[in-house]
DNA sequence: CTTCCTTTGTCAACCGGTTGCCAAAAATTG
DNA sequence: CAATTTTTGGCAACCGGTTGACAAAGGAAG
């Protein structure tokens, strides 16, 4: 009895006729109560509701779910509760290096503060993430969403059923975190201006991406302040392949300077001016957007603005986790600061 | 009573006196044993035994629930079954891009079969491992692991209580998926030497990865049967940071050929090689691992050893949940094929 | 030493499915 | 048409915690 731990490695699997789990069951809080000689109902306020039980039962209780290398049973304490200490992630796509920063942070904070962070995908279609946020709807506690793709009216209707916060877009009554895009691109754009470029090209991103439609304002009023011409590009997809098939416009423009929706776009483009002849940054300046993994890959590397991701997954995760634990109440929208990265692919115009 | 759709939208908020969950109580099986007028534990069988009542009744079931836009309780139904249809993937280092593909197969494959994936990363540490991998066991029915650092007893422990399949490693008794290196690095090695390269140096990866000696032995092997000469160089971390530091020992070698443990090595070596004037691939040729994204950011593009990370993924899931459904039973050592990819950062040694 | 107020532990119901056992109903067979 | 086998649906116990209500025990105040 008090040294049961040997003989329960070998026990189970005789004296158990069907233990049913993958290996020999767990001990429970009845185990844990017999032990200490209390009532279960006891020992789950013990390990749940602090200072409900005396110190002395609350110490023997602990003493004998340790003894047990007790372990709550996540489903038995979600089924009354609601409560899973889980959150869900969902990004738009796993392998663009946007992400990785949200996924970290977020994953840092909620570990930090014993949640579970599960993640899905939406490869970019609306009905996969919609799909995916119902799925994992029922067993988590909230859901981050990070540039999701789908309509304003399904978010809401998530939202309506368990906390959501969203990245890189504002939704009329759901909490939000999204980068200020006018520091950086001011930055970038005075920048561009004092290099002497007087025409910027904006290669925009999916239309039903927000944070393109802001980005491009950026630009504009950026622009308009400094007194330079401005002009949109649209482009086919936000990758390496979208960057490289509208070079060609890029050309056409007229422009000398291009700020782009994002990196990868932004060294697609710097790839297929290069194979085409064009010097960067004498002839054509570059800045691209994020500042991914693999942004000073690239030679020369890549002029950008970056939006501090992790941060963005962090405070999402933290404002989550406080709207679940009662905190603030008041829908925030926090802003997070972007700034210019000043590599080589952005510099002085040289007269062609 | 034929029509309360309309009403139910309403309603619930009324009569429920403590809505307790987020929104709206969700329909169980009572309530669509109720409108479809039969017990509860046949609402059960009909939703999950196939096969188990009639036809008609199956119907009946199925149109209720339909209209109740009923959910099952993921917890309700692990608690006495234990079975969750989720599983867990745990990576060493979310950033690193070798991972992507391994979460993107597993989570596809996964989501094919209708089960949920989890995501953790250890950062490198053990530790840090090890308690994902703890924490996550009770909450899964089974666990990846993906290039694991933790030693082979603690995987072999976690493989006691849940099915446990490991990428990137080989753990006796344990089910694994392994790329063969060895056609791959044949492909590179074989290729060198046709283009004059007489001695190639490793530079391995952290000695507690399992696949960096795994990698030496290959180009070991191949190096012998080309009769070229070879040597191994430690390098600090599998980082693009590492790949700078070591440059000056792969110099110092003499050797005129550098394969990586990793692309990110690789990079980094290129990138303080150009730094310091010397010309890839006329004076050195580089040869990563992996194809990371971003492989072909660089200028040149670098050539690397293609291991199918998707396909790894894809198969350790697969392999997962067929052991889930009591599939094969043979604790399978997977491999998948490597291949070179030839891009510009290696080619013919031109004199100096 | 009462009386009253706290603190602490127990009882029992409940969360929402699953499943072994049994009996009623249906189908098959003689 | 009766006897037997197979289907099919119902009953009730159970998974492992949580929690409201309540009573016993302990402490403070008078």
């Amino acid at each position: 009895m008090s040294e049961p731990r040997t003989q329960d490695l070998s026990e189970p699997p005789a004296d158990a006729p069907k233990p049913a789990r993958g290996g020999k069951s767990s001990p429970t809080i009845y185990d844990i109560a017999k032990l200490a000689g209390v009532n279960p109902s006891t020992v789950s306020r013990a390990l749940s509701k602090p200072g409900r039980v005396s110190a002395k039962t609350q110490k023997l209780i602990e003493d004998a779910a340790a003894q047990l290398e007790y372990r709550v049973n996540p489903f038995a304490r979600a089924l009354p509760t609601g409560r899973t200490n889980t959150l869900a992630l969902i990004v738009a796509d796993i392998t663009n290096p946007t992400f990785f920063g949200i996924i970290r942070g977020a994953e840092a904070t909620a570990t930090a503060r014993d949640y579970t962070m599960m993640l899905a995908e939406s490869a970019e279609s609306p009905d996969t993430e919609l799909t995916a946020a119902r799925r994992m709807l029922a067993t988590v506690d909230g859901i981050i969403l990070a540039s999701p793709r789908m309509e304003d009216t399904r978010i809401l209707e998530l939202a309506r059923e368990k906390p959501v916060v969203v990245i890189n877009r504002q939704v009329e009554g759901v909490p939000s975190v999204v980068p200020d895009v006018n520091k950086g691109i001011g930055e970038a754009v005075r920048n561009l201006a004092a290099n002497g470029h007087r025409k910027i090209a904006y290669v925009a991103g999916p239309p039903q991406s927000w944070m393109t439609a802001r980005r491009w304002e950026g630009v504009k009023a950026a622009c308009e302040w400094s007194h330079l011409e401005c002009v949109q590009l649209p482009s086919t997809k936000p990758t390496v392949d979208g960057g490289r098939q509208v070079a060609r416009d890029v050309v056409a423009s007229g422009a000398t300077a291009v700020m782009t929706y994002n990196d990868l776009l932004a060294i697609g483009l710097m790839q297929e001016l290069q194979a085409a002849g064009m010097q960067v940054p004498d002839q054509i300046s570059i800045v691209g957007f994020d500042d991914i993994f693999g942004a000073d890959f690239t030679t020369p590397a890549l002029t950008t603005i970056r939006s501090p991701m992790t941060d963005c997954g962090t405070e999402a995760a933290t404002l989550l986790l406080d709207l679940l634990h009662g905190g603030g109440e008041a829908v925030p929208a926090l802003q997070v600061e972007t700034e210019l990265v000043l590599r080589g692919s952005s510099g002085r115009l040289l007269a062609s």
